[in-house]
DNA sequence: TGAAGTATGTTGAATTTTCAACAAAAAGGA
DNA sequence: TCCTTTTTGTTGAAAATTCAACATACTTCA
């Protein structure tokens, strides 16, 4: 466990907490950690909501898979960040989503009955932890803000500028890299990937955007 | 205040909390009410994250509008409930969002800086209302997913069906009333007035649903 | 009650997406 | 390196959406 501390001190979940209480408090909140290979299940829809997900390396894809097969990515978690706790704080009894692992991770997971409701040791990091669970809910919901914002435009053309211009001021420049490939890029946008692909040479032949695989460049 | 009394005990913010100490908490996180007429703004976007709402009467709709003119209805929220909290809570300072009365509407105010930060008098409640920020916000993450599965169906068609037989479901009844009027619908499924109105009429006709405005039926 | 304004339904043309199929490029493994 | 598999780009036809325009129904209120 020593080892991710520089995660864990990243995690928003985490957060003003002191080093030395961590590892401790992981210990009373009997945290476990799994290795998860690229596109391996982390959780499947329909199992109980009771973990939480923390990723200590790797990246997870939280994915809704509809009855005719259609996949949307609903959002992506990277190091250091938080899964499947709105599902757990809400005490949902399936979780309604898939996560899957996005490529080779380490993943802690975390009862959630050990973080609502005060642990016999009565330890004083609940609060804290509470808290934290909080701040990190509200940031989701702001971040699904974002995601609707960019699927609710009605065209494949607009959304993809909409979701480039995002990923560019997240970057802080006109160039960078995204975390899509094609399909994935697609499922997140509600898309069709080969509409997509035929709007990214568009745009391309339009002067709007250069591009070389997975990076673009805002012109 | 002590009028809306039954209304602030539906409400998630203020579950657990004793009725007696409840009045005396409002007062100490000084909360305020105001009036609203329908279709006035009661946050317009880009003001400031300070405040949390809570309807007391009515119901409001929280929206997005772009660049283009094209609008959003993220959520609707009735009596009892709670909107704004996540802005708030994730410290931004601004609302990306605007929030107008969808109804003649009573609607409490609480300044989040009450409720995040230890108030000097030190009352006993911080901790509960945190913990029930929590799971609000929790239950909110869940509210958008469920529109995100609708939503991120790709016809018209799929839209209605989805979101009908979501209201299906929470009615627990083939036979429910919707809140939204035409114009509405189309701006929370994200697609075309005239298009929605002729599918709805093309449902009908192929024996799929029956419906008088706002009353449907799924057959 | 009547008039004005708003909401809903309908239609056809233009635009866009989806679908299926395939070619080309890239990645991975033996 | 060569072969296989996966990913990406391209295309045309079919399907669906959007847009604009208008008719009708419903509401509101004087």
């Amino acid at each position: 466990m020593k080892k991710y501390l520089k995660i864990l001190k990243k995690c928003p979940l985490f957060a003003n907490i002191e080093d030395e209480d961590l590892l401790r408090m992981l210990k009373c909140l009997d945290a476990k950690i799994g290795s998860f290979d690229k596109k391996y299940t982390v959780f499947a829809e329909g199992s109980p909501a009771k973990y939480i997900g923390v990723v200590l390396s790797g990246s997870v894809q939280v994915i809704q898979v509809d009855y005719y097969g259609n996949r949307s990515i609903l959002s992506v978690m990277g190091e250091g960040e938080v899964f499947a706790e709105a599902f757990a704080c809400a005490e949902l009894r399936e979780i309604p989503v898939s996560v899957i692992a996005d490529e080779p991770s380490d993943i802690m997971f975390i009862d959630s009955s050990h973080i609502l409701h005060t642990c016999h040791n009565n330890c004083g990091f609940h609060q804290q932890l509470i808290f934290n669970l909080m701040k990190d809910l509200a940031v989701k919901t702001i971040m699904f803000h974002q995601r609707i914002e960019i699927t609710s435009k009605r065209t494949t053309r607009e959304k993809l500028l909409a979701y480039l211009a995002m990923q560019a001021r997240r970057a802080g420049s006109n160039s960078f890299d995204i975390d899509f490939d094609r399909q994935e890029l697609a499922d997140y946008l509600e898309v069709e990937r080969s509409g997509l692909s035929a709007e990214i040479s568009k745009l391309r032949r339009e002067g709007i955007l250069e591009n070389h695989k997975n990076h673009f460049e805002l012109l």
